[in-house]
DNA sequence: TAGATTGTTAATCGATTAACAATC
DNA sequence: TAGATTGTTAATCGATTAACAATC
């Protein structure tokens, strides 16, 4: 969760923060920015300023400019900022302003459901190859487009596509095994359904879905049914 | 993203932060430490101190002795903290120690994984009800249990199984409307799928899950392939 | 010009960490 | 007893906010 150094051979860096400086937790916030831009964009408006946006993601709007700011200047004082120029920058910033290829690892109802997620393209992500290591799916098309193959195949679908980027979508059984295959295969960032936290090296940045930790992050705040 | 003052009738209170001054950022990490705990125990180890929870969350062992003692003292010096014991604690604390129902609208691709996951059940969660409005869902059953209801029966599932929690897994456009009728409904939590933010009364809680947040927020880090 | 909003500074607020007495 | 680890305090570190000069 916090920062661990990275002792590489050539440079010392520190996973979550860039060499810039740039708290991680700013970054973090910029993605969300974009998707609100590009929500706005397509209602067709052109300026928002920062309080707007604000009140839209429900944070200050002092803190939209600060972390603008780390970036450059991107707003026009007395207007706010051009929505689609911003939204331009934000994928820049992001490296969003092309199409990263994507590799998931598990063919079951939730690899599925990504596989086929049609949302992915238009923000900056393209699956190119899914994995499962059940013969009975092995072979069989998901979606009618992307074949499932076996995981054995990870490593030239990696090297081919020069892909960084990998899905985790399998049982929490088998997640550690396969997180070491994509590692050894070159993969660099890991999102990881399964609910469990990883072992990695430091060069290789995890994030994680798991719904239940959201549910239990509510129910604290919930009162309890006592006539039940 | 921040505390948002909720005043009501009764009691002032923040959303996120409890009245009893536990800061919202300590309770998120406590289903986690649950995760990691409930998996050592199946692992059968007995006792765990918290430098060794810490090296396996990539946490520091001193922030973990903080967040618990927030709540109580549940270790033993010299030894650590019992397995077992710690998780029914944390289960109490996060009141998951019974099963909340929850409903689920979105019938979609995502929708099923979500209905066919059977990994709620025993972290405290249960599917109680699936809707959507496509006429061709609605009657057809989800994993062979859960028939698809039309919107138009949330209420009476809300109120019949006193649910507080639901999951919107619909398409973006849909999303907001949805939730509207999800808070008319009663429900005080929602986890939402759909790419955007919501905008809800102060006392609705909801948090966000849109894997392209988290693709974003890597590559921020990665280097570009410049020679393609 | 008058009004609005940016970018930035300094102050405030809050979270993490280091360190250690207590104690198993 | 000696070694280990907790719970807690105080110090450090970092993030958010308020405020305002600059300027469109």
């Amino acid at each position: 969760m916090n920062s661990r150094t990275v002792t590489q051979d050539h440079l010392d860096e520190t996973l979550d923060e860039h060499k810039n400086g740039i708290p991680d937790i700013v970054i973090g916030r910029l993605p969300v920015y974009l998707r609100t831009l590009k929500l706005l964009a397509a209602e067709g408006q052109e300026v928002a300023s920062s309080q707007e946006l604000g009140e839209r993601l429900g944070i200050s709007s002092a803190q939209i400019r600060k972390d603008l700011s780390h970036f450059g200047e991107f707003g026009k004082q007395g207007t706010g900022y051009n929505v689609a120029y911003l939204c331009k920058q934000l994928e820049k910033i992001l490296k969003v302003d092309t199409v990263w290829p994507v590799v998931l690892v598990g063919a079951g109802y939730l690899g599925h459901a990504l596989a086929a997620y049609n949302g992915f393209e238009n923000r900056g992500f393209r699956i190119v190859g899914v994995f499962d290591n059940d013969p009975n799916k092995i072979g069989n098309k998901v979606g009618d487009t992307i074949l499932i193959e076996p995981l054995s195949n990870i490593p030239l679908t990696v090297r081919r596509h020069k892909v960084q980027i990998a899905i985790i979508a399998v049982p929490a059984e088998a997640a550690q095994g396969v997180s070491d295959v994509l590692v050894e295969a070159g993969i660099k960032s890991i999102l990881c359904y399964a609910p469990l936290t990883l072992n990695l090296p430091n060069h290789v940045r995890v994030e994680y879905i798991d719904p239940v930790i959201h549910f239990q992050h509510m129910t604290f705040y919930l009162e309890k049914n006592t006539s039940e």
